[in-house]
DNA sequence: TTGTACGCGTTATCAT
DNA sequence: ATGATAACGCGTACAA
């Protein structure tokens, strides 16, 4: 049960290694007896090649890898499952990979360059405040799809990202919410310090607000609390909680992040309000389960399938030298469902 | 921009290249001030060192592998964190792998094992029907956790598993409904090909029934459909759906899965049937989410936490030698919540 | 404390 | 069609 190795194949079949290379890579000049002597040794010896000294050898990996922030950001779960497809359907190769809060997602990307020999990147949620110098060590394409990518910050045309506009989405929604004649709308967003999504879509909320005449107040922009874990139900839950604790009047919320969300509705429902009859309450993603919880979510959504199917798309075409970097940004749909209405 | 490996730091440092493996490394025999000018060499020029080249050199890598069956399983997402922070304690490092429902998890960490050097493996979810020769090839301790295993079938001494009695926690559930005054429960499972987990609750509530001279029906088995993603919130959705468009009486429904069961809530909810006024449901796993919708999930809940710390301290004390291969079996825990009730 | 040289398992080049 | 053999980038005996 020792490791055997291609030289050990190549032994017990008395050919030379790179016949057995041969045969495992399907190289076109080797003898079709000879390969299948080879295969049939393989297999009753479980041979594996291993990947490390491959890798390590090989110059086209045909990898593309696809790095995620959190671990279990179900949004993300559905374009993942597209992007694979697609990723399949060209013969590449998917390397998958989670990447912490606080951990670099560039970092992670630069190690796995070199492990993997990849040929793109893809970036999935993540902040992306990184220096230029940092990306521009990623010698491979990449995308950063759905991120809160702010192009403006960096060279333009270093990269390539995928995503909404999530002010103008946020704007959206919180317009719907004030047109369906909401006044005082609280909004559960991400911590001051954030820059990428969860500014942006407070921004929204804000501009909205400004754009028809209502006052900014602090007393209802609800930050997520620091302590638990971001965008998580949890704390969607604990801020709600302790907001409806001070009985400041409103009868809308909206919250940055449809598990958020979720989180919020069991708060209000413990402190005995009906939604949406007693107060309004709407997310932002469009997750799946949001459609299946009882009263369903309004949202934002953003398509997810579309943004997936575009990603790689242009990852292809970028590695394939067929376009330029670009930045493209899509339409999210507000979806309007049972949680919300108008007073 | 071009790769730059060791030998460039090396020559650049004007040193030996096992002197920079010695700053990499944190070997002790290393004059400090050395160590310091070549990790500055290595910062100003970016040198990352290339996995696949360490992984192929090193022997002891210190690594341990989890596989993951399936992309967005929540209720393994806890388990996964805590799991890792465990690991990150012992200094070791945490290859964690999905592997998607059609590929075999067996094979794909065969390969791990060869490329990165682990010193054991987890294996998360997945129905872990595999020949013993298989498994027998996997030379380093391995856990299958929170599997519907079944050592019987194999020769117990060569693994370690973790898990419920999926049978017996199943059978809580579902006698608890009966208390409750529940005659007619419908049941969502698995299909019939299915000989893991899903198998296992479904004997559960058979046997729950009988126990309580119930007969058993048909007509009250709902199996999962094919055509859609297993245990997905929208297979729970159409079965659900489908089996009240027969208008079989029931006053409970236990679903095997908690993602189902929300599915299925929401069946009910449009078919204008009030939880639990009119119905009960009842899930299974003990999933974050279901704590947080309304009317909040009756479950059987797993005790994921501690199921993680155990696996890695098995996984830990099989890799010292410390331990023999065992199996663990963990209590469930009947969570009443709104959504079931007494009739 | 430091440097040289070998080998890890594989693929690619070049003979044959 | 096949086989030697040189890399790939690194860690580590061993020598200095």
């Amino acid at each position: 049960m020792e490791e055997v190795t291609i030289k050990d194949v190549a032994r017990i079949c008395g050919v030379g290694v790179s016949t057995v290379s041969r045969a495992i890579n399907n190289h076109p000049d080797i003898n079709p007896e000879t390969k299948e002597m080879v295969m049939k040794v393989i297999k009753e010896h479980n041979y594996i090649p291993n990947n490390s000294a491959r890798n390590l050898k090989r110059q086209d990996a045909r990898a593309i890898a696809v790095l995620v922030k959190g671990i279990d950001n179900s949004f993300f779960s559905e374009m993942i499952r597209l992007m694979e497809e697609e990723i399949k359907r060209k013969k590449y190769t998917l390397v998958l990979q989670h990447v912490e809060f606080s951990e670099d997602e560039v970092d992670a990307a630069l190690e796995l360059v070199k492990e993997k020999r990849l040929r793109g990147i893809i970036f999935l949620g993540g902040y992306f405040i990184h220096s230029e110098e940092k990306l521009a060590q990623l010698n491979v394409p990449f995308v950063l799809s759905t991120v809160g990518a702010q192009p403006s910050s960096y060279s333009k045309n270093t990269y390539s990202s995928i995503s909404v506009n999530d002010e103008k989405e946020s704007y959206k929604m919180v317009d719907y919410l004030i047109q369906s004649g909401h006044r005082d709308i609280a909004v559960i967003c991400a911590k001051t310090t954030d820059v990428s999504i969860g500014k942006l879509r407070l921004d929204g909320y804000k501009r909205a607000l400004r754009d028809n005449g209502i006052p900014v107040r602090e007393d209802l922009m609800l930050e997520m609390k620091p302590d638990i874990e971001d965008y998580s139900l949890e704390n969607g839950y604990m801020v709600t909680k302790e907001f409806l604790e001070k009985k400041i009047p409103c009868t809308a919320i909206y919250v940055i992040s449809d598990i958020m969300a979720i989180g919020a509705g069991k708060a209000l429902a413990e402190a005995g309000l009906k939604v949406p009859d007693d107060i309004s309450l709407a997310g932002f993603d469009g997750v799946k389960i949001g459609k299946y919880i009882t009263p369903s979510l309004t949202t934002l959504r953003q398509p997810a399938a579309l943004m997936a199917k575009e990603t790689t798309t242009l990852l292809f075409d970028l590695i394939a030298g067929r376009a330029e970097h670009q930045h493209m940004v899509f339409e999210g749909e507000l979806l309007v469902r049972e949680s919300t209405k108008a007073i």
